[in-house]
RNA sequence: GCGCGAUUAGCUCAGUUGGUAGAGCAACUCAUUUACACUGAGAAGGUCGGGGGUUCAAGUCCCUCAUCGCGCACCA
């Protein structure tokens, strides 16, 4: 085909090639500098004055790559940020990347121990901190390549790392100012052990897997005389207990006195008989053994009670006994060991099958043992004297209470509070490697917590590091500038306009963040948190290796296209609803876009000459109706954007121009322009062109790539890049 | 056990304050080189999970049941 008409570009004979179009377009972006705030004031296409709009990314961790999680949770940001940047906001989404201490630490140790054979301890922790290091920069460039391939806007040049030198310092500052107020303590407690992983987790990284499990009732011998249920006999050695509930007649007369039992299995008890409200008397036997060592609530129990704790479980899942034959053993052998003497002793009662829910740690798959440990905690129910004697349970509440942060959608409220009404100290120490070292030195008995270590000599840091969620928990202002309250980014764009991420980490991390924030700078990290669902496959399973139902969004995008597969991840997903994804989905957006870039080739082709000019008015009465009508639907459409109802708005856009602009208004066109008037060729020529512009303009953040490389090709004066383009009201 | 969500066309989902059920995809019929086949026109498809209630009027509000999914707690 011979291309006469000079005012249409050669390439818009061909259908639309995102492969050829989409790396050159981001490359243009970045090289305009527009995707930092500050450059677009510097030149003119942001007022000085304008008012901030910030999001700052929530850390993909360095653990691999991203999926389609993330291109949906990048979409929807890449949406928001856009539209701000063309409603003339002063417009800031910071990227960086999560260490993700435990994560990270143990992909790595697997990795190790596949390819090498080797442990962390083989390498020793600087060399083994070398190799997690190397693993992370490269996780990182993976990320970042992935997130330039989605469209996403993100200043480049305030990148941050959770675990970089600015926020280590940040990191350190916020732990001593928590030490100093006494809100972090270090104390001996029931904690969540984690033997496959050798260190403590938060009870929040525990993963319950219900599985089939023996219950057994019995006697610790044959003259006490209250009979007890358990589904861990190896912990009944470390009983100091019995506890029944103060209402339950059948044992008031035992209540108070102290039994010694001169052999179980081996070994000496001496169990009290104690009455505590915690009891259920439908529960088992209506008495429960109390093990101090090896249980929360047992632990809650003696400490009422004052109760001696007896730990027989140490660090590897094993036993430790006065009892050689028990003691070294596996706590499952020991169990067994245990069933066998209580039935030899004729002391077995009963033996029934039940299904339980175990605790398993998320990220190794170990099975939690509860031991009594020493590590660090922050008091979340302490009074706070600088924030007007506040806990931080409290200061975490308020917010969300009285609509300083809005949470959409709203039913997520109540599981928050839920959460935080319940919420128990937060234990922030880890025996791992990879992450935040305690700010924290000893001395013999002497502890200094400090910014940097002591000048003197004999000084020790404690060697283990902090919960990643520590850190994550300062991210809206330490990557702002905090702690120097000066920084101009911290005072411009903290609180953040919008925290937008996926449901599941609401506890992890929204409520650290709401918790540090409130704390430290006495004001919400985020105005509104918006929680996108999961993705899931076309037939709603979750996607994952082992069903070999995982989409790659790098392969979709090769197939379909940036902007194909932004719309599939926008279009029919509410927020907090999981969706499903499908190639036939993603197929009809490619579709779509092909179908704008022959709109174009129609509209450019039938104008001739003309330039686009909001400013024309010789309309006739056929397109003063349809300016109307577009003008209606562009009302709409900000409203909606305004509400963050972008599957609504996405859904709207497509049909007006497919359905409305494309089938009705070009085709009537065609009649039009061969034999109307000369004054209803004009204004029919102006609206086409004129309407065209605006449906680049809203389609722009959901679409950017196409959208952008065919507002290359329009006949518009002094264009600057359809990012920085001024929205249309 | 407590709580949350979902249930609308074959599939995925909209449905704003109650006012005659709506889109995309798929399937079906027709058109056939058009700005675009990554196309157009058309037709078909639903007792809105069941039951009850409020109302002149209920997909929408209330009660109840069912199924599915999720969170939290318990797990002696």
């Amino acid at each position: 085909m011979i291309n006469d008409q000079p005012n249409i570009d050669a390439k818009l004979l061909k259908p639309y090639d995102p492969k050829e179009t989409e790396d050159r377009i981001y490359k243009m972006w970045e090289e305009s500098g527009f995707f930092n705030p500050d450059v677009c004031i510097e030149k003119g296409v942001t007022e000085s004055d304008a008012k901030p709009f910030s999001i700052i990314l929530p850390p993909p961790n360095v653990t691999g790559t991203l999926h389609l999680g993330h291109a949906a949770m990048l979409t929807i940001e890449d949406i928001m940020i856009r539209y701000a940047r063309m409603k003339g906001y002063r417009t800031l989404w910071l990227p960086g990347t999560d260490h993700a201490a435990i994560a990270t630490q143990s992909k790595v140790e697997k990795i190790l121990e596949k390819e090498e054979g080797k442990r962390k301890n083989d390498l020793g922790r600087e060399e083994f901190l070398k190799r997690v290091e190397v693993f992370a920069q490269n996780s990182h460039d993976t990320i970042v390549s992935q997130m330039k391939k989605m469209g996403t806007s993100v200043d480049w040049s305030r990148e941050a790392y959770t675990l970089d030198e600015k926020r280590n310092f940040a990191v350190r500052t916020a732990f001593k100012k928590m030490y100093d107020e006494g809100l972090i303590y270090r104390g001996n407690r029931i904690v969540n052990w984690d033997p496959k992983g050798q260190t403590v987790i938060s009870d929040d990284e525990i993963v319950y897997e219900e599985r089939k499990a023996k219950f057994y009732t019995f006697k610790y011998s044959k003259d006490f005389p209250i009979t007890i249920s358990t589904t861990r006999p190896e912990t009944k050695i470390g009983d100091v207990a019995v506890a029944v509930n103060p209402e339950d007649e059948r044992y008031q007369k035992y209540v108070g006195k102290t039994y010694e039992i001169d052999n179980f299995c081996g070994g000496k008890l001496t169990i009290k008989i104690i009455a505590d409200k915690a009891v259920e008397k439908d529960l088992g036997t209506g008495a429960l053994g109390v093990t101090p060592a090896h249980s929360q609530i047992d632990a809650e129990i003696a400490t009422r009670h004052n109760l001696p704790t007896k730990q027989v479980i140490n660090e590897y899942a094993k036993m430790i006994s006065t009892n050689e034959e028990l003691n070294g053993k596996k706590t499952t052998e020991a169990r067994e060991i245990i069933v066998e003497w209580l039935k030899k002793e004729g002391l077995l009662e009963k033996e029934e099958e039940v299904t339980q829910n175990i605790s398993t740690a998320e990220r190794t798959g170990g099975i939690v043992e509860p031991l009594p440990k020493l590590q660090w905690f922050i008091n979340v129910n302490k009074p706070v004297p600088s924030r007007d004697n506040k806990s931080l349970k409290e200061l975490m509440l308020e917010p969300v209470r009285n609509g300083k942060i809005n949470i959409t959608p709203n039913q997520f409220e109540k599981v928050y509070y839920n959460w935080v009404e319940n919420l128990r100290d937060w234990c922030i120490s880890r025996q791992i490697w990879y992450g935040h070292r305690i700010p924290v030195w000893y001395k013999g008995d002497e502890i200094y917590c400090g910014l940097e270590a002591p000048k003197e000599d004999g000084w020790e840091q404690d060697s283990d590091t902090l919960d990643t969620w520590f850190s994550s928990g300062l991210w809206t202002f330490s990557t702002l500038g905090w702690p120097d309250l000066n920084a101009t980014d911290l005072k411009t764009y903290h609180p953040t306009n919008v925290l937008e991420t996926a449901y599941d980490i609401i506890f992890f991390w929204v409520a650290r963040m709401i918790l540090m924030s409130t704390y430290i700078l006495g004001e919400v990290p985020f105005r509104t948190v918006y929680f996108h669902g999961l993705v899931r496959d076309a037939k709603g399973r979750k996607m994952s290796k082992s069903l070999g139902n995982m989409i790659d969004p790098l392969d979709v995008i090769e197939k379909f296209g940036t902007d194909a597969v932004r719309m599939s991840l926008i279009i029919g997903t509410g927020p907090g609803n999981d969706s499903k994804m499908s190639e036939d989905k993603i197929k009809a957006y490619k579709n779509y876009a092909n179908k704008l870039w022959n709109i174009t080739r129609f509209v450019l082709s039938s104008t001739e000459n003309l330039k686009y000019n909001p400013a024309f008015n010789q309309y006739k009465e056929k397109e003063i109706e349809l300016i109307k009508e577009r003008d209606e639907v562009l009302k709409i459409i900000t409203k909606e954007m305004d509400e963050n109802k972008f599957y609504l708005v996405g859904d709207k856009i497509y049909q007006y121009t497919w359905a409305r602009f494309a089938d009705v208004i070009i085709e009537e066109s065609k009649e039009i322009i061969l034999n109307g008037t000369d004054e209803e060729k004009l204004s029919r020529k102006y609206f086409l062109l004129n309407t065209l512009v605006d449906i680049l303009k809203v389609l722009h953040p959901f679409m950017p790539f196409v959208t952008e490389e065919i507002w290359n090709l329009m006949p518009v004066d002094n264009k600057k890049l359809l990012m920085v383009e001024k929205w249309p009201n």
